[in-house]
DNA sequence: GTCATCATGTAAGCCGTTACATGATTGC
DNA sequence: GCAATCATGTAACGGCTTACATGATGAC
């Protein structure tokens, strides 16, 4: 999972390491963090397996997050002081950039339909980055996932063992709604990308 | 979290490691599941350390253990094998029951206050058994998960940053809503909660 | 010069899984 | 007698976390 969610991002642009966990942590939603002792040995990984590469000194920076100018010279230099952004001379630094075969891999786990990939961060992770899929790819994602939603529901709701205590009532009952919604939410998701489907040419041409 | 599921179930009556199973799977809600290479070794740790015990062959067991025990099961065969090999002697089924130690150990892990236990399966699992508590504890179980989802709420608002796709942002959106949800479903547990407590002797006295 | 932050990494361990291996009981 | 199910267990591994260790850089 992690794999996926660092090729991902360097889909993007080059990161480094500190950098990738922060974008995990913040830009992909709260729900998202991998710990340094996961990152690290899964950026070695991936690098030995030639997915990913270190970004050499001779390549454009690794610098992030291009801020768009406000017009002021000094007005950037403070902000960039006061945001402590890092500065391009750091030696220690190893960005990473991803590579043609990271690209195979990145798709391979996206489009890949593992019938025990019902998770729901594993849904969430593959949602965020769908927009490099092609529409029908897309579609196909996410009926997968209506259909994993359906299955779950239909096994929630004929769990209704009537020995259970309130408690557990209730939670099977909350448990239930919250399948429910997912799955309306999914079929909006769905509608949204037919009625789309339709524009693929003005987009393309945007 | 396996143990104290376990210690949850057991604490209505003694089981065997294969209903222990099925339960966990079918009354528990199918959100619920663990392998057998998690259950007994589990219950084996689980009876080293006192918490539980296997139910002596005088003992009654639950409708399934009606079966008298068959005694021994030829001595001489079961002695051939155990000479040499350790593990793989006779299979019976070895039905478990709690000890007043594992109640102890079953309160304190209900009652626990692990600031890092934000999990939600970690909170249904403590639901589904929060019958077994005094009413305060079980208010202060409701607060700490309300805190918990709060928290977890603001942060999911305040990430909102604007660089992100529309999936991305879809997805943090049903996010947030499913928080939104989860917290009034946790307020109503709570105000549920407080409308019984004066009724606690009615109850007691029914 | 020292403190906070940035940055990279390793070691140990936790908590669970899958795949495997074995044996007992029941029903036909 | 033979298959399906019940029943118990082990071995190997997976993926992630925590805690630790190290060092560079910039601000004051």
């Amino acid at each position: 999972m992690i794999d996926f969610a660092i090729l991902g991002l360097l889909k993007d642009q080059p990161l480094h390491g500190y950098e990738l966990k922060k974008r995990l942590g913040e830009t992909l939603g709260s729900l998202w963090g991998f710990s340094y002792g996961s990152l690290y040995p899964a950026l070695r990984r991936l690098e030995r397996t030639g997915a990913i590469a270190v970004v050499g000194a001779g390549e454009s920076a690794p610098e992030v997050a291009a801020i768009p100018s406000t017009g002021s010279v000094k007005g950037e230099a403070a902000a960039a002081r006061l945001r402590r952004l890092p500065t391009p001379g750091r030696r220690n630094r190893k960005a990473y950039r991803i590579t043609p075969r990271g690209d195979e891999l990145f798709t391979e786990l996206l489009t890949a339909d593992d019938p025990g990939s019902d998770t729901e961060r594993e849904f969430a992770l593959k949602l965020a980055f769908c927009r490099f899929l092609p529409v029908p790819d897309r579609v196909a994602l996410l009926e997968r996932r209506r259909a994993d939603l359906g299955e779950h529901l239909t096994r929630a709701r004929r769990t209704r063992s009537g020995k259970s205590d309130r408690y557990t009532r209730s939670l099977m009952e909350h448990g239930t709604k919250s399948i429910e919604r997912d799955l309306e939410w999914v079929d909006d998701l769905l509608a949204a990308e037919r009625s789309q489907e339709p524009l693929k040419q003005e987009e393309a041409t945007a």
